[in-house]
DNA sequence: ACTCAATGCGCAACCTTATGCAAGAATATA
DNA sequence: TATATTCTTGCATAAGGTTGCGCATTGAGT
């Protein structure tokens, strides 16, 4: 009868939230996350996953999140892939353990950049409220997360990419030129050692790769599955990067590989 | 608050709130918390529960609170966005209706420059679809509102500015003095015949000035109320204006005046 | 002054809704 | 295909709501 004693007092009662309090606070989790799985939010919420998924069905019906097997991801993700939906959800909470793991290499007063992708832009979620640090960017989205929430933030200018949602091009080179910054985030498409980082579009890799020359230290943050593949323009050296941010899904002997050519590699 | 202690004893109800001050009371604590639960309000007031549900059923009626099992919540609780958005809506038929005639001096294949401001925003939105189009613009919104929407967009980069969310200052001058547009829609704080453009920041100020000189034609959106204004700092002379779209509160006079400095009066 | 209807409030029995739980079906991943 | 999640469905329960009634206060009529 364990149900009596986790719902039955008079306390708990009293903490839960309303209804549409609780509607809100989903919503505005899948919105900030882009996505969230219904046991997270189950656990967050202190209420059953059938509740949760009770609410994802009226917040889906109101058209105010779209919900998926094992969740529910926000109204403004664009199904790209067949399954890219329940993707969708479980990599974000491994996106937001790898920005959090990033997020302890940063000092207060640091001057950062972040990169276009979904995992910096965890990150960028994340710095709301570091009032003395100084963000530049390329990626709008991460802009707009930014834009008035505690960081000074510098903007990148430049052609705006669709794909990755980054501005990027020959007009990014005398901002990024002029500028020196303390750490760059990186994020990356595919990743090798013989390739380094590698790319789709040769316009953003020359953005990259001109970025992460402007930074002391170098960090990338990419999830275990984009390491040993590659892509079509080289968007940066192996030796150029300081550190790597990956989940525990890497394996031991690229660890090893990485750690020789003096890559710090954290798992997340 | 003795009061509520007391209140149980029926000598004590010359203490208890009226019904109407007592209505209000929950109005207010509704209103200022968001939401509240009954039995919390039944415990603060120190009435019983039966009595709050009506005072709830009946500010429900007119519309007060809205009602929910277990409570009631704000009337305001709509999930809405960033205040942006909302400043953008106040007196938005205006806007629009000027916006609307500046979209017309447009031509499909224009490179056209946003500047920041509610009223060249509204251009942004109906840009939409025109994907012949190239905008540049340093404006944050605007640069969100047409992200993948049609035109190609560039984006000016530079140092975010909260109070306009554009991105201003001396790191926009590199790109912006690279290209070269057809047509600027300028907005402006304030304006004057004798000190023309003006606003409150100069770094704005100064990316202003450098925008409306790249352009082959300037079109300058300002509502009626604007004319005869000024404020801090010069944002462009009044002889860099070609065209001015504006409402119809504008006076005959200041159209006059206006017309012999060689600038067209469009009134929306 | 006294009655009496009107009003506001509390109480309690009874109904409704929201939530939790669990078993079997459906779906994804290997 | 096998296996592990996740979803659906039905039901149990407690929190919340509704209704009817009684009591106290108030104010007007007689």
């Amino acid at each position: 009868m364990t149900w009596s004693v986790l719902s039955g007092s008079a306390t708990d009662a009293a903490l839960r939230d309303l209804a549409p309090q609780r509607r809100q606070r989903i919503r505005s989790i899948v919105e900030s996350r882009g996505a969230a799985r219904l046991d997270e939010l189950s656990t967050i919420l202190g209420v059953s996953q059938a509740t949760v998924r009770r609410d994802l069905d009226e917040l889906a019906a109101d058209g105010a999140v779209r919900r998926v097997h094992g969740g529910a991801v926000a109204i403004g993700e664009r199904p790209s892939e067949p399954h890219f939906d329940v993707k969708a959800v479980e990599a974000a909470a491994e996106k937001e353990r790898i920005a959090a793991r990033a997020l302890e290499l940063l000092a207060p007063d640091d001057t950062v950049y972040l990169d276009s992708g979904t995992t910096v832009l965890a990150v960028a979620r994340m710095l709301r409220g570091w009032d003395r640090l100084t963000a530049v960017t390329n990626s709008l989205p991460a802009a707009t997360e930014l834009a008035g929430r505690g960081p000074r933030l510098i903007v990148v200018g430049g052609e705006f990419r669709e794909r990755s949602r980054a501005l990027v091009g020959p007009l990014t080179h005398p901002l990024l030129e002029s500028i020196h910054v303390d750490r760059a985030l990186m994020g990356t498409y595919a990743l090798s050692l013989e390739e380094g980082m590698t790319t789709t579009d040769p316009a953003e890799a020359s953005t990259k790769e001109l970025a992460l020359s402007r930074a002391r230290e170098v960090i990338l943050l990419a999830d275990s599955r984009k390491f040993g593949t590659s892509s079509l323009v080289g968007a940066g050296r192996l030796d150029a990067i300081d550190v790597l941010v990956t989940d525990d899904g890497i394996d031991a002997g690229a660890v090893r590989d990485l750690e020789q050519r003096g890559i710090r590699v954290i798992k997340a």
